[in-house]
DNA sequence: CGAGCGGTTAAGATAGGGTTAAGGTTTTAA
DNA sequence: TTAAAACCTTAACCCTATCTTAACCGCTCG
């Protein structure tokens, strides 16, 4: 089983204050690169895979919030926590539209913000406007998907079906929520969905040999690359 | 078909709020169930599947930090917002601890609440709860056991038995009790239950020295370290 | 020593999932 | 507006993982 390890990336100007966090997240065994502008942390993460980032709003040359769309405009989904030292709704409601997690307001306790990221890193953002698992990329806002770059073609109901299965990866999603998250309140009262899910595996998996989607009998299914757990 | 249609459950006893935040709520779309107590809202959360749950720290009777962990517990993911009136940072801890996503203080803004429970609702929680019972490991949501890290391959029916004796652990769990919570209502009139603990025992013990399944004769089973009473 | 309890094994039954094709509905394009 | 295409549902069929069943084994204890 995993260990209790977390890589995040913290980016903020304020030195003093970078040092400090990372000093305390290091005790609590959070490992944490520093990025102290904009355009660095765009170059961090752009390479390495992060469990979370800390973003202060406040950064000379590139803001926050532009860092913020920037890294899900990429189609990256790492959770993002916002830190401000100004507390208006309007800040925190732009700051979640563009793409934010969670918030806070400067001075903030540090166990607080050590809370807040490991709730945080424990989950994807969902927020994002790509959904990527393996070579297969769901582009939410046109509902396409493709693999290995190739255009898929699948209906609007199997690409429903295929970004709840996206979003849940590598989790297994149960028949019951697919059939409420794509026919609400009025199933089918027949074999359809099985009947989806072979259309939709026709389209990502006949023509390449690893299988990303799965069938665990008697709980559902799940879009995921073949060992991952 | 509505497309952006979220449908979240409000577990809160102030009438008066419940409402506003429902009427709040439908504006904007999103579909709120409502209820006033603990025992109620977990009622509920068997029956549907929620996109988020907002959960009252101070309810009558059950409080909400029970009713947070006694969903996790369940294997429930569902993303968890709490409300409290507090502003004390231990409460704010404890909540994240027993399996709560996010945590909003009141007063709070409709806004601020709207676009937090939109985002939580987005992702998947990462909360759940695990079983375990030394070096052997049940996730409740995956419904997958592991010994020492590798998984085991266990039926459907023989997960439920292994979650049942784990949840009890180290108690002894009497044949008729398991058949009741396997079978319900038509247990199988042979040795059905006799086949499916042999292969539990093949799959959790064959490979290790310290057997974890017991037997106690003419009581029942267990699972439990060897020197556990 | 034989009756009862629990373990082991293998075979047959069943249910869950995969595949296919037909027919009806909705969407799209002319 | 109408015809064609795309899409969705349905039902029938097949296959395989899983579950049940029954028979047998071996121990323990009265």
């Amino acid at each position: 089983m995993a260990r209790n390890t977390l890589t995040v990336l913290l980016v903020e100007d304020d030195r003093d204050l970078a040092e400090t966090v990372v000093e305390y997240f290091a005790l609590e065994n959070v490992y944490c690169d520093h990025a102290s502008d904009g355009a660095l942390a765009l170059n961090l993460i752009e390479r390495h895979l992060y469990d979370g980032i800390i973003l202060d709003l406040n950064l000379p040359r590139v803001s926050g919030l532009q860092v913020c769309e920037h890294i899900r405009h990429k189609g990256i989904d790492t959770p993002i926590l916002m830190l401000t030292a100004k507390d208006t709704l309007d800040d925190k409601l732009l700051g979640f539209e563009k793409g934010a997690d969670d918030y806070l307001v400067k001075p903030f306790a540090m166990a607080e913000l050590m809370v807040r990221t490991q709730v945080l890193a424990k989950r994807k953002s969902g927020q994002v406007a790509k959904l990527t698992v393996k070579d297969l990329v769901l582009d939410i806002k046109q509902q396409e998907v493709y693999r290995d770059g190739k255009l898929l073609s699948l209906s609007p109901i199997g690409t429903k079906i295929v970004e709840l299965l996206m979003r849940e990866s590598p989790n297994v999603v149960s028949r019951k929520k697919i059939i409420q998250t794509v026919w609400a309140d009025d199933p089918p009262d027949s074999n359809s969905l099985k009947v989806h899910m072979f259309h939709i595996r026709k389209e990502i998996d006949a023509a390449h040999s690893e299988k990303l989607v799965h069938t665990i009998t008697s709980k559902g299914f799940a879009i995921k690359s073949s060992e991952d757990v």
